[in-house]
DNA sequence: CGCCAGGGCCATA
DNA sequence: TATGGCCATGGC
């Protein structure tokens, strides 16, 4: 049977709290990490980031030469490729003037465009782009949120803006449960969901469809 | 030792 | 539209 998504959030929420994502000191940050864990463990991503700490402002940044910023990030995995997009990134950033504020005043539809535009940003990245350095309630869809909902027998949608449009039409729009509820699933999912078909920590555990076929 | 992480692009059919 | 290869570190 399908669960509510809100009723997921409640339950996670309640387990694990406020989570007061993203992970970074400042928005631009959040930028740059955003392109660097794709696919790639957040600890390598912080390694990266702490070689970064000191270039870690867009004027710099695009001053870099591609290689060196290769270099700088190399424990992000793809680093030659992360590097090009960055770059673009930083590129695209630059037409704002780093404005971030300018940025935020654009539509949630036009910038989600612009965003894709972008060579090496695609559906996730832009998303949570969106949702944390741009403030615009989106859900975001990722392997988490798939294999999550995916363990407690929803018939999850294999189109990406399906499955975020079908979670978005259930939840209000607003932003901070959206971001708490990105966040919560991606700290449930490094901990839960992945091998192990149950464990009694599992705040879902009792919705989980291995609980009844696996169980002896 | 092999596997896989908070993806996205590209070529092919 | 839907796969499959590719990128290429570090922890377990």
């Amino acid at each position: 049977m399908q669960q509510e998504y809100t009723f997921i959030y409640e339950r996670l929420y309640q387990h694990y709290g406020p989570q007061n994502w993203w992970p970074a000191e400042t928005p631009f940050e959040m930028l740059i990490g955003a392109i660097l864990v794709q696919n790639t463990s957040w600890r390598n991503v912080e390694k990266a980031l702490v070689q970064l700490k000191p270039f870690l402002d867009p004027k710099t940044i695009e001053r870099l030469p591609e290689a060196e910023l290769a270099q700088l990030i190399k424990s992000s995995v793809f680093f030659n490729i992360k590097a090009k997009r960055i770059k673009a990134f930083i590129q695209w950033f630059n037409t704002y003037e780093y404005d971030i504020e300018k940025i935020k005043k654009i539509d949630k539809k036009t910038l989600r465009g612009e965003l894709l535009n972008i060579h090496g940003i695609g559906r996730e990245t832009a998303d949570v782009m969106l949702l944390y350095a741009f403030h615009k309630p989106i859900f975001v869809v990722d392997a988490y949120a798939r294999r999550i909902f995916t363990r407690i027998g929803n018939d999850v949608p294999a189109s990406y803006d399906f499955f975020r449009k079908q979670v978005e039409n259930e939840l209000p729009a607003d932003l901070i449960l959206l971001q708490e509820y990105h966040a919560l699933l991606v700290e449930h999912g490094k901990i839960h969901c992945k091998t192990k078909p149950l464990c009694v920590e599992c705040p879902l555990n009792d919705l989980c469809d291995f609980h009844l076929t696996s169980f002896v």
